[in-house]
DNA sequence: AATGAATGAGATTTCATTCAT
DNA sequence: AATGAATGAAATCTCATTCAT
C-alpha cells in the first residue's frame, strides 16, 4: 500500500525545500501549515518526516544554506576587484542581481529570522555578521583611500543593505525595466550616496567622479 | 505587565492596543495568539470579544490607524517646506524620526502586510501607496527642478524608502548615535545618492561611466 | 454554537476524573488517548483543556489524591488501635478493604508510576513512602514487643504491601468471597506470617531457626 | 549498547528480543516504539519486519516463551520434592530465584497482559492458570496432610503468587540482601503464613513444625 | 536481510471564536 | 465588561506497517 502516490526518491527533498521556500515567502513561516506543504509535494504529512526533522529545522536549513551560498558567491563577485569604488559597485551589482534571481530566499532569511529558535539564531546573525562586514570593509576602505565620504560606517552598511534588500518586495520579474537598468539605477544611488559631493566636500570636486551621477 | 486582575473601562481597549503591538511586533501575527495577548492585558481570551470583533480586525486596525497616522503627520512635516531639496530633507528626517518613535507600528505594517485579508491588505496599500506618492513627487519636482538626477523614479522611490524603514531593524534607544546623528547620516546618504555630483564639476562629463545609469 | 451537547459546569473536571480512572484502569495511561477520554465525557478533545493542563498532569493529580486520601484514611484507621498485634490487623483491614473499594485508583497508583514523569514521580514515591513507613514501624514496634517473629523488614513490608495490594488484579465485587471473608484470610495469612510459632511451644523456640535469615 | 552497523545472520532477533524485553520493562508495551527498538538493535525500522510480523506477536511471544519456561523450570525444581512443605518451600525457593534472574520476563507477564489481543491474552491466562494451579495444588494437599492451615486456597494462592512476584519491583542486583537472604525471608513468611499457628491450632503446638524454618 | 521512503491513522495540544451567565 | 466552558478545526509530529529496491 506504501507508496501509491507521490514524488519519491533523492528528488522529494529537493521539492520539499522548493515548495518551502515558496510556501514560506508567500504566507510566512508561522502561516506555512507542514499540511500544505505535504500536499504540494504530494505526500502525506507525516511522510515529510523521512526528509526533515522539523518545521523549525527545515526553515533554518534554508535560511543557512541561502546564507553560505550568497557569502561563497559574493567572494567570486569580489575576487578580481581592486579599489573601493570598483569593489562597491561590484558589491551592488552582486547583490541587487543575486536578489532579483533569489527573491525568495533573501526575503525569507530577512523576514524569518525571528521565527528561528535561539541556537538557530544565533548560528545565520553571525554568518549575515559576515556578509555585512565585507560592505562595511569596503566603506571603510574607501574612506581611508579617499574615495567616500561615509559619517558613520554601521549606519550606511545597513542603510545600503536595506535599500539593495528593499527590491525583494516589489521586485517582478519581466516588470518595466530590465535587470541592468535596475542594477545601473542602484549603483548611481549608492554609489552618489557614499561618494564625496563636490559641493559638500571640496576634495570630491576634482572632477574624477563627476562623471557618474 | 500584566494586569493581575481584569481590566475595566475605557482602558482596555487601550492596554490591547499596546500589547497587541508588542506582541506582533515580537512574534508576528500568526505566531501571536489571543490567549498570550489576553494574558499580557490581565483578562480571559473570551473578554477580547467585548473590544475586538476579530484578529484580523485588531492587525487591520493598528496597521491602518498607523498610516493614517503616518500621514497626517508627513503633512504637517511638509506643510511649510519649499523646494524640492528642503522638501526632500525633511521628508527624510520626519521619517527616520518617526520611525525612530514609532518602530513597532512601522515595522508591523510593513512586514504583517501579507497577514491582511484581500479587502484590508488592498486599503493599506492604498494608504501607503500616497505615502510613497509624496516622496515620488519631491524627486520628480527636484528633477523638474534640476537639483536631483534621478534615473528612475519609481526605483529611487522604494529605495530610499526601504532605506529609511531598514532602521527599524537595528534602532535600539539609547545605543551608540544620537537621534540627531541618525538623522544627520540617513539625510546626507539620501541627498547625496539622488543630487548630481557634476552639479558643481562641468570635467565629470566625460561618459566613463555613462553607462552606469 | 458554544456548548451543544455534552456535560458542562463543575461536573465536567469530576466526570474527566471518573472516565480518566476507568480507562486508564483497563488499557493503561499511554493506552488511553485524550480523544476516548473526551469521547466518553461526551465533550470534544480540545475542551478537556479547560480543564486539565496535559494528560500528564491528569495522571499525576489522580495518583496524587489517590495517595494522600489513603494515607489520611490509615491515620484514621489506625488513630486508636493499641499494640503491633492490633496495630497490623487493622493496617490490613483497612488495606483490603480500602483496595476492594478503590481498586482502580489503587491499580494505577502502582503499575503506572513510571509513567509519572521524573518530577511527579519522586512526589509520588515519598507519599508512597509515608505509607509504607507505616508498616515497616508496626512491624518494627511488634519485633521489639516480641510479638513479631521478622527476619528482615525491608523485605517483609515489601512483601506484605505486595500480597494485599494483588487483590487488585483478581477483585470482583459480588464474587465468591464476602468483603468480610476475604478481609479474614487476609489477616490470618499476614498475621501468621510474621507472628512466631515458636510462641506457644518452647520445643520450637530453640532457635534452629536463627539459620535460616 | 546499540549496534553500530546492522546486525546480520540469526543474531539480530536475539537481539531484538533482548533490547524488546528491557525497553517494554522500563516503558510498557504501549510506549516503547518499534523505532525505539529498531534503534537499539541497530537496524531500520522497516528491517524489524524480516523477523517479527507485528509488534503485538512480538509480546505475545515474549511473554509466551517466559512462561513456558517458567512452567518447565518448575517441573525440574519440583520433581523430587515430596511433602507439601517441602514441596512449598521449593516452590518459594524456585519462584523467587527466578524471579530475581528473570525479573524482566516476568514484570511484562504480569503487567502487560492487558496489551494482549484475546487470542493472545487467553493462551497466556491459561498457561498461567497452569502455573497457580501447581501452587494450588500443593496448599490443597497440605491442608489434606493437616500440615496447612488455609482458609481460601483461592484467596491463599493468589496472595502467595502476588507476594512473591512483588519482588520484581523493588529487586535490584547488588542490594543490602544477598539471594539467599531473600529467598530465606520469603520461605519463612510464605510457610508461616500457611502453616498452623500453635495459638489458633492447638495441633500446632507440639513442635511438630519446628523443621518448618 | 536490510534500507529508505511511503502510507493512513491517530497522538496531544493549540487556536480563534461563541455565548450563557 | 468579564468569565468559564464549550466548539470544531487545525497544528506538529509519531506510529505501526508496507514494499520496491
Amino acid at each position: 500500500m506504501a507508496r501509491t502516490i507521490g514524488s519519491h526518491g533523492p528528488t522529494t527533498m529537493e521539492a520539499i525545500r522548493k515548495a518551502g521556500l515558496r510556501l514560506i515567502f508567500e504566507h510566512g513561516y508561522e502561516a506555512m501549515s507542514l499540511r500544505q506543504l505535504a500536499a504540494e509535494v504530494g505526500i502525506q504529512p507525516g511522510s515529510l518526516y523521512n526528509h526533515i526533522s522539523t518545521k523549525q529545522e527545515l526553515l533554518s536549513q534554508l535560511i543557512q544554506d541561502h546564507i553560505n551560498h550568497l557569502l561563497s558567491e559574493l567572494e567570486l563577485a569580489l575576487r578580481d576587484k581592486r579599489g573601493a569604488v570598483e569593489r562597491l559597485r561590484a558589491f551592488v551589482a552582486f547583490h541587487v542581481s543575486y536578489h532579483m534571481t533569489r527573491k525568495r530566499e533573501v526575503f525569507i532569511a530577512n523576514s524569518e529570522l525571528r521565527s528561528l529558535e535561539p541556537r538557530n539564531y544565533e548560528a545565520v546573525v553571525a554568518l549575515r555578521g559576515a556578509y555585512e562586514r565585507r560592505l562595511a570593509d569596503i566603506l571603510t576602505d574607501g574612506v581611508a583611500e579617499g574615495v567616500f565620504d561615509v559619517d558613520d560606517i554601521q549606519v550606511a552598511t545597513f542603510a545600503i543593505i536595506a535599500l539593495l534588500t528593499g527590491l525583494c518586495s516589489w521586485y517582478r520579474p519581466g516588470g518595466r525595466l530590465t535587470k541592468d537598468a535596475i542594477i545601473a539605477a542602484h549603483e548611481k544611488l549608492v554609489l552618489s550616496g557614499v561618494m564625496p559631493h563636490s559641493a559638500a566636500s571640496p576634495s570630491g570636486g576634482d572632477g574624477k567622479r563627476g562623471e557618474q551621477a
